[in-house]
DNA sequence: TATAAAGTTTAGGTTAACCTAAAAAAATAT
DNA sequence: ATATTTTTTTAGGTTAACCTAAACTTTATA
């Protein structure tokens, strides 16, 4: 059983190896998750010594078979509260993900069973980000962000960025999960583009709000 | 704000206190806390440094008013959550015990109100225990143990022990919160009575028993 | 290729929450 | 009242998770 702390490191491990794909550095994981070099050195040789990462020395480290179970488990059980928090106890999608952050260490396997069932096993968390099953199996549509898409009409799909005040500045522009997004100009010098949104309301939005908005065209 | 660790102490010293109305000592929390009186010793200097018990030493804490709203606070939001969990998730009485003794520490304001809220304002949870709502205030109806009833009719309306093995072995012989208990007659040699319940299933019951479930006249 | 810069690890400390063993105080028994 | 037992505290360690500063390794630059 891991304690709180290293579900925290093997979770942003797992989320800066892009999914268990390329290996994380020292310094990316101090920055993720707001600790000093040093203490990360610490921390992933514990890891290692669990078989949940392997670590070599200077090089960074790589997220294992089950490390990459474990991560999965973490994320859907964070994913799963989140959804609660929004559905049934009318959280906005902003304020969610610091108490989701504490919830998703509550250790009991039958809880998360049970809540999955209670909200009638959601595919996708109120980001639109897609929730593991209880096998750690999850589905993601193609996604892009808003500003690499090429099409003129594309849906909202997901965020990249959970944090507070980015969601409330989309809610307050009217953006959420389903919108529809036209896009009509890109503005050549600093990259921002006017887009329509669920085609009523005109807004100009900058390159950085473009870049974490995930779509399908 | 408290640690983990600070508010299972305080909680285990208000319970322990009878609601903050005698004394406790260190030996009792350590048996009631699974530690050492040593580990006791210590955690009550830091407790009292925070204005939250009195400490004399050699004679025990006391509860400050400042401690006794802590202490009500996480008890509160260890009934809601068993409360959810029995109502909403459909766990049973028996299973809730542990999982909330980790969701009582929590913080989140926000979301023990919307959760309250959510459950319509509960004023005892699934053991018949009072929620204390966000002032701390609750009541509680005179209730005695069965072993000491003397009307020959009451109603089962909270258990003294929330154990599994107990409420387990209750649900096993039918007394649930409500349930209208018949006393038929008692054992002078051990104590043990017979009951009726809800006029229907006529069982014997031990003097142990008898004194963990709580009725009214 | 040698030197500088950047990144990482090691060495050595701190704090919270525990522990055991010894010392001290209070309660009980003679 | 004194001696014994029980309870509690103190003293001194341990471990997890951090930290700073110094020592390394790797990478970039001249
Ligand atoms: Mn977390
Ligand atoms: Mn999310
Ligand atoms: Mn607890
Ligand atoms: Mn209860």
């Amino acid at each position: 059983m891991l304690s709180l702390t290293e579900e925290n490191y093997l979770k942003a491990i797992y989320h800066l190896s892009d999914g268990g794909t390329k290996s994380v550095l020292t310094n990316e994981i101090a920055e993720s998750i707001q600790t000093r070099p040093a203490s990360v050195t610490d921390m992933v040789k514990k890891l290692a010594v669990k078989n949940l990462i392997t670590y070599e020395k200077y090089y960074g480290v790589k997220v294992t078979k089950h490390g990459k179970s474990e991560a999965l488990t973490i994320i859907r059980k964070h994913r799963l509260w989140e959804t609660f928090l929004v559905e049934k106890l009318g959280f906005d999608w902003g304020q969610v993900h610091d108490v989701a952050e504490q919830l998703e260490h509550i250790q009991s396997p039958l809880l998360i069973e049970k809540l999955d069932e209670f909200l009638g096993y959601p595919a996708a968390d109120p980001h639109g980000h897609p929730i593991p099953d209880k096998h750690g199996k999850f589905h993601v549509s193609r996604q892009i962000p808003l500003a690499e898409a090429t099409k003129k009409k594309t849906v909202a799909r997901a965020v990249k960025n959970s944090s507070q005040s980015f969601l409330d500045y989309l809610s307050k522009i009217g953006i959420y999960i389903g919108a529809t997004v036209q896009i009509l100009e890109r503005m050549e010098f600093d990259g921002s583009i006017e887009i329509m949104i669920d085609g009523k309301k005109k807004v100009y939005i900058s390159k950085e709000a473009s870049e974490n908005i995930l779509v399908t065209e």
